[in-house]
RNA sequence: UGGGGGAUCGUCUAAUGGUAGGACAGCGGACUCUGACUCCGUCAAUCAAGGUUCGAAUCCUUGUCCCUCAGCCA
């Protein structure tokens, strides 16, 4: 285990498996699953998981499947199987040959559902959904046993199989294990183990009218694979009692332990499944893949890569305790990697025309410019420059505040890799009183960005020249939420409410330096001073560049602006 | 209120009876042709009260707070 990236060398976890492969528990063997439920795409949450299982796999030299937990045909779809897989490949993980789905094994299940019955630890109930609930009890008083609690094997086994048959309607009968109804653990009265869905599975087809609820299914699963240490979130611990009973109480191949760890809770976001579903659906984003959800597809159309995730993984820790990990860290993580890798380049996205008044008409000439400063072998690239330009309309004030370095009427700035300027004059719009046009002068000394006679100027600008500019639509985003906690109570409102209108913010015209003319999909970069960017996947297209903003680059001025307002 | 879990800097996470450490965030500074990066410094925590001990985040007692369970979801 390498722990140069990760700020804990090791977690609770690891010294679970590390005791039991010193005490050779399952021969010294370490095998995990990845088990998601094909309903739903994969967001950054269970990338935690993904990173745990198969990392845990690889520290011990262990394997981990890939096992779609797809037992209730009501609610999943290929769709999600699909994009799980691809999911799973592109943050970097691979279950090679292991690739299990809970529904090849139901034939088994039944088997062991049988062998329940016949040991009189299971029984066909035909009490209906709503009878079932009342004879639960409460928390604090007990159920009550069902009236057909106590039929016969005989009858139990006929029951069943005609359940299997489809003599029933669907919610008329359910399969119970025979526990205990005054069980202080509410999920240990009389589990249902099976339940009549006359709806055909994306996989099985119409083989099957009965399907195995989740509790009979997850253990037995990952007993037939012979998992060692399964891992799962706190809130399963209340199951595992019946994990444990199941197990006990059929001749399954192995004994699996199941362990418990804190689900990932991230600020300025929200992961839980029906709340991305209802953005989804209510078209508050333009889909599971839109850029401002916290999904594994949505964070790779906004430019993170599978490094970045990973290595944000690696710096949450893990831990019983809930937490919510500061959306900072998973910025921190994707610029960490993007400034080692992205080239930079200019691109001005609210442009601001300038005109060199003492440069040549109908003079071009080509600067040199470094293509990543982190990288020397990423090499070196020609800039034209000509005598109208495009600058960042941040970059001017006509009145600056006194810590504002850039561009100001009388002022000289550096542009970059070409020369200083000195700002002549501002010309605005006769009606609004905006400026439209700065008119400056080029220091021909200062070629390349450095005055001979060693003075210094307190701003470098990134710039594009106009005639050779590309355009294109630069889509800024940014937290998808306002607030930190968007579930906490507030008066009469919901998550919804505090969905951050500013998100996105879609930018047309933006002039882009023109080695960026032929770019597609894949390519990635920093523009200069703004952040890094991507290439849209999906709406890209040669002649209509569309860029996402990933991430902004840390901003001591803007810093400093908030703090004045 | 029954059962099951959990409480360490603002946030996440180490320390398993022996100096409470790291990361992110914040703040200050150095450097800088990106107000970036990098570097340096700094702020800052053991839920509470008792007890055991030479010594307690860690063990014991009592209490407080938080999460979770009453699907024929997973």
């Amino acid at each position: 285990m390498t722990d140069n990236a990760s700020s804990s060398g090791s977690h609770f976890i690891q010294a679970i498996i590390e005791a039991d492969l010193k005490a050779h528990k399952n021969d010294g063997r370490v095998a995990t699953r990845f088990p998601p439920e094909p309903n739903g795409y994969l967001h950054i949450g269970h990338a935690k998981s993904i990173c745990l299982n198969f990392g845990m796999a690889e520290t011990y030299h262990g394997t981990c499947n890939l096992r779609f937990d797809d037992t209730n045909p009501t609610k999943e779809d290929v769709e999600y199987v699909d994009a799980i897989m691809e999911d799973v490949h592109w943050l970097g993980f691979d279950w090679d040959t292991r690739l299990y789905y809970a529904s090849d094994y139901f034939e088994r299940l039944y088997e062991f559902a049988v062998e329940l019955i016949r040991a009189g630890k299971a029984y066909v109930d035909d009490l209906s959904a709503d009878e079932i609930r009342n004879h639960r009890g409460t928390l604090t008083e007990p159920g009550k046993d069902s009236p057909w609690r106590n039929r016969t094997i005989e009858e139990n086994l006929d029951l069943f199989q005609r359940m299997r048959a489809g003599e029933f309607d669907d919610g008329t009968h359910v399969l119970r294990a025979k526990i205990d109804m005054a069980h202080p653990n509410l999920i240990m009265r009389d589990p249902t183990l099976y339940r009549i869905r006359k709806t055909r599975h994306h996989r099985t087809g119409d083989v099957w009218c009965i399907y195995p609820m989740y509790d009979f299914t997850h253990c037995l699963s990952d007993s037939l694979e012979g998992i060692t240490h399964s891992l799962c979130t706190l809130e399963f611990e209340n199951n595992r009692p019946l994990y444990d009973w199941v197990l006990d109480n059929v001749t399954a191949p192995c004994h699996p332990q199941q362990i418990e760890f804190a689900r990932l809770n991230l600020n300025y976001t929200v992961l839980s499944k029906r709340k991305l579903i209802q953005l989804v659906a209510e078209g508050h984003v333009s889909g599971w893949d839109d850029p401002r959800m916290p999904t594994i597809c949505g964070l790779r159309r906004r430019g993170f890569t599978p490094e970045s995730i990973r290595n944000f993984c690696d710096r949450i820790g893990l831990a019983k305790r809930d937490s919510v990990v500061d959306m900072a860290l998973l910025e921190y993580s994707i610029r960490e990697d993007l400034n080692l890798r992205a080239p930079r380049v200019m691109g001005v996205l609210k442009p601001l025309k300038v005109v060199i008044e003492n440069y040549p008409e109908d003079q071009t000439e080509e600067l040199e410019a470094i293509n990543n400063p982190e990288d020397p072998g990423a090499g070196v690239r020609q800039l034209p420059f000509s005598r109208e330009l495009y600058i960042e309309r941040d970059d001017f004030m006509e009145n600056p505040p006194k810590k504002f370095f850039r561009l100001a009427p009388g002022r000289e700035v550096r542009l970059r890799y070409a020369y200083f300027i000195t700002c002549r004059e501002a010309i605005k719009d006769p009606d609004s009183g905006e400026v439209v046009e700065l008119r400056c002068t080029y220091d021909p000394a200062t070629r390349g960005g450095d005055a001979p006679d060693g003075r210094k100027v307190k701003a470098t600008l990134h710039w594009v020249s106009a005639p050779h500019a590309v355009d294109a639509e630069v889509r800024l985003y940014d937290r998808l939420f306002n607030k930190a906690n968007p579930d906490e109570k507030a008066e009469g409102k919901t998550y919804k409410d505090f969905l951050n209108p500013k998100a996105l913010e879609i930018l047309t015209g933006c002039k882009l330096e023109p080695c960026l003319a032929g770019v597609g999909p894949g390519y990635f970069c920093q523009f200069e001073r703004m952040g890094y960017f991507c290439v849209d996947a999906k709406d890209s297209k040669p002649g209509g560049l569309v860029f996402n903003r990933t991430v902004t680059l840390r901003d001591a001025w803007a810093k400093l602006q908030k703090k004045g307002a």
